[in-house]
Order: structure tokens, then sequence, then C-alpha cells
DNA sequence: CGGCGTCTTGAAGATTTTCAAAACTGGTGG
DNA sequence: CCACCAGTTTTGAAAATCTTCAAGACGCCG
């Protein structure tokens, strides 16, 4: 179901992603004690971290790469609820609910995800009320992100709600060098399965902006035009950069 | 802004909704002081508790009544996001999270609350660890809830997300003596408000549902004749009483 | 009884999906 | 280097779904 590939060790010691986040409540010896603790592995792109469903058993600490967390629907088609990249921590909330995973992860390209048992990082919980606060807040910021995203589902069309992930995407991931190319690379297909429409209706969207000079596409590298033009067209009380 | 009536203060001690909910975590003295730090109020029908963007000041318990909690969207149409009744607190999220609210409460009928002081309140969290494990969980189920509603309103039609609607409501606030009687009353607009379409839209799938035998209603009324077809319609992978 | 708010129905028009076909891209092997 | 393949992207057209506007019905309360 998973085939993957364990990999030599990264050591969270020099890992200043790991330490940005939770870890940077640890003290030398939980810290150390983190590399008896956990496993290292490479997911190709297109497999599986976890399925909805599953039991999990590790907090996923991405350490390079991309993924997508999604829910699977109707016919085959899924709902992207969020992307990951290297500066991320995956997986915690069914961890501290003790709940099965409620969405599907998948690497988008390879990825190297560092794997912490799930009893040690309970445990690590338990000692630090400051990491509970710290992911309560997480999940309490998802939960209105998610909720902001139901009012677009419910009460905007497609092209409000393509131009506001644009917007979403150039706020989150920021740009290339050139201060104005998305930063991140999707599918069409992608595109669609976020902004919660179909493959043709995204594609004839993002074809408009581009005829109306709000953007410009080449493959995949989306380049931002005219920013002023893309917030009105999403129709977003307030924006900030 | 808020028209409301100050009453005299119903008693924790003898309050088995408090002691039902974060109550419980409390000693016999902290459950005293809990009369010294709060009010209570009666709103009457249509008035606001609190507005989005508001700060907070109080977690607010329902005695008795009713509440929605909503965001307002575009052309004064508001997404409903829950219910709550004389069974909940309502609140926390922003008390916790430090920051404005993100929701909108207005009565759906009179509805009496004690309003406990956010200092007081969250002094008690910092006490009790396990207060602040459940209110996570919480949090937690309303993330996956909100998740669940954002695929049906990714993927489904009204006739689907109608259905799914009304088995929610069957499952969540009960049946009347009957057993097959919706135990809420909702107007129609506040149908459509939770459902995410036109006040028109969704009269005519209710009809639908009638003339077809699923269900029969009588004013704001709705009697389930067939739970089975409705299970069907609402397209659920698994449904559970 | 009259008036107001809620509910219902009809019909036109806008939005979106679906199906089908074609174009484009990158990689592979001859 | 080129032909070919599979996967992705694009376009067109018909059909389904949903919204909007307008008008009328219903029920409740003073």
């Amino acid at each position: 179901m998973y085939p993957n590939e364990r990999c030599e060790k990264t050591s969270c010691e020099t890992c200043l992603h790991a330490r940005k986040k939770f870890a940077q409540y640890l003290n030398p010896i939980e810290y150390q004690a983190l590399e008896n603790h956990k496993l290292c592995k490479v997911f190709k792109k297109g497999q599986y971290l976890f399925s909805s469903g599953d039991i999990p058993r590790y907090l996923f600490c991405i350490y390079s790469g991309q993924v997508k967390l999604f829910k699977e629907g109707i016919n085959d088609r899924a709902l992207i609820i969020r992307f990951e990249n290297d500066k991320n921590v995956i997986g915690y909330r069914s961890l501290i609910a003790n709940d099965i995973y409620r969405l599907s992860a998948v690497a988008m390209e390879d990825t190297k995800v560092c794997m912490i048992e799930k009893s040690y990082f309970i445990f690590l919980m338990q000692n630090h009320r400051e990491m509970l606060t710290e992911i309560t807040k997480k999940i309490n910021d998802e939960l209105e992100l998610v909720q902001e995203r139901m009012l677009s589902l419910a009460q905007k069309n497609i092209r409000e709600r393509t131009a506001e992930f644009l917007l979403f995407l150039a706020k989150t991931y920021g740009m290339e060098a050139d201060g104005k190319t998305l930063n991140i690379n999707l599918s069409r297909q992608e595109f669609a399965d976020y902004v919660g429409t179909s493959l043709e209706s995204v594609i004839r969207i993002i074809s408009e902006f581009d005829k109306d000079k709000i953007i410009s596409t080449h493959r995949r590298k989306i380049t931002i035009l005219d920013m002023d033009q893309l917030i009105r067209t999403a129709n977003v009380l307030q924006y900030t950069i």
C-alpha cells in the first residue's frame, strides 16, 4: 500500500525546520532522544504518506518536498484541504484527538519525511503545556481558514473562487525571484480539486484570466500581472499582503 | 447594538448543564467562585450575543433557548456554521486563541445565558490541563465536521446537501415523541443559509421531498417518512444513527 | 379584517457540468 | 533526430443545475 524507501536519518540537531516548530520547546536531552524515536523515509511522487481511515502511528515532519492533504469524495473526485511543504509538520491533529486519519496525504514530488513515534510525541506533549497550546492555536487557525473556504464555496462562483485561490497561493507560498510568479506548481486537476469544481471549468477560468491580462501562464507557471484586478475579481472584503 | 436584559443569576451549583461541560473539572472552591465571575442575561429572539470582529470578554453558557452561529457573506447572505442550544457553551474558541470573534451569534428564540468572565475562564484553563485537552478535542471535532461540509459544498448538488442536512438534524437534535418528527424548527431561510443555497431552491427541494413522500411538512414541522430513501438521496457513504 | 412576514410557484437567464474530440508536452526507444 | 505514446491541457457544444426576479398564497397577530 505504501511502497516507500527508508533512508538514513537526518539529524534533528541540525534541522532548523524541526527547531522552528514544536521542537523549540524541548530541552537538550529530549531533543537528543528524538533521534531514538524516529525513522526517516523518502516517499516518491504520488505515494501515500497515509490514507483516510488509517490509524496514526507517527508524527510526520517534512524535511524536503511537498505534500497535499485531501478528502476523497464522490466518483474519484478529491477536495484538497491544504498543501504542506518542507516547513511543516503534519498528522498532529489525529494524534492529539486519538482519532483515525480524516484526510489522506500524498507526496506531490519526491518527499523526505522524519516520522516521530506517536508514543514519544504524546509523552513530549504531556510534559510541555506550551506545545499543546501552540497546536490548539494551529488547529484553531485551520478551522477559521476552512470556515472561510466554506463561505466561498457556498456563495461565490468559480471565477471568484479561482481568483481567491490565486491570492491565497501568492500569500502562502510566495513568489519567485521576479516577485510576481507563483512559487508553487500545481496541475490543472489540483487547481480544480482545491477550488471545488471540474477540471474543464477551472481551465476555462484560467484562460479567461490570461486573456484578460490578469495573469500570464506558461504550462504550470503562473505570473500575476494585475494584482488589483485579481483582488477585485476575487471579491474579497479585505486582502492583506 | 446588543439591547438585552440582565437578569438574576442562575446558580451554577444547581445547573446540570454547566457541570456536564467544563465545570466537571473544577473543585468545589472554584465552582463556588464561578458565581462571582459571571453575569446572566436574557437575549430576545433575533438579538446578537456577539458579532464577528468583536473582542471576546465572556464565555457564553447557554442556560435555555437556542442560538445560531454564522458567517456573514456577500449581499446580506449568511452561512450558518452551527446551532447551539441549552446543552452547550460557546465562544471558547476565540477566548483560547486570544482572537476576535470570527462568527456572529444570534438568539433564535428568547435565550438565557450565563456569561463567565474571560480572565477567570483563562485562569481555570491554566489550572486544569484536562480542560484544554477537552476543548482541543472539541475544536478538532468541529474541524472535521466543517471539512466534511466543505466536501459536500464542493461536490454535491442541492438535493443531496438538503437530504444530508435533514439527516444531520435528526442525528444531532433528535426527534419529538413520535420518533420521526424533527425536534428543531428552522425557517426556510435558515435551511438555505445552512445548505448554502438560495431560499427558493431549498423550498423547491423540500417540496419535492414532500411530493415524493420522503418527508411530510406542516409549516416548520418536518416529519421523516422514509429514512432509507433519505439516506440514499443524501448519497452518504456511511450513515450511523 | 388588514397588514406583515414567511412561504410557494413560475419562468427566464446565468452558471456549471459533462461528454467528446483535439492539441500539446515530455519522455522513450529506434 | 524523429516517431510514438501516455498523460495533461484545451476547446466546443449540449444538457443539467441553480439563481434571480416577480407575483401570488398563506398564516398569524393586532
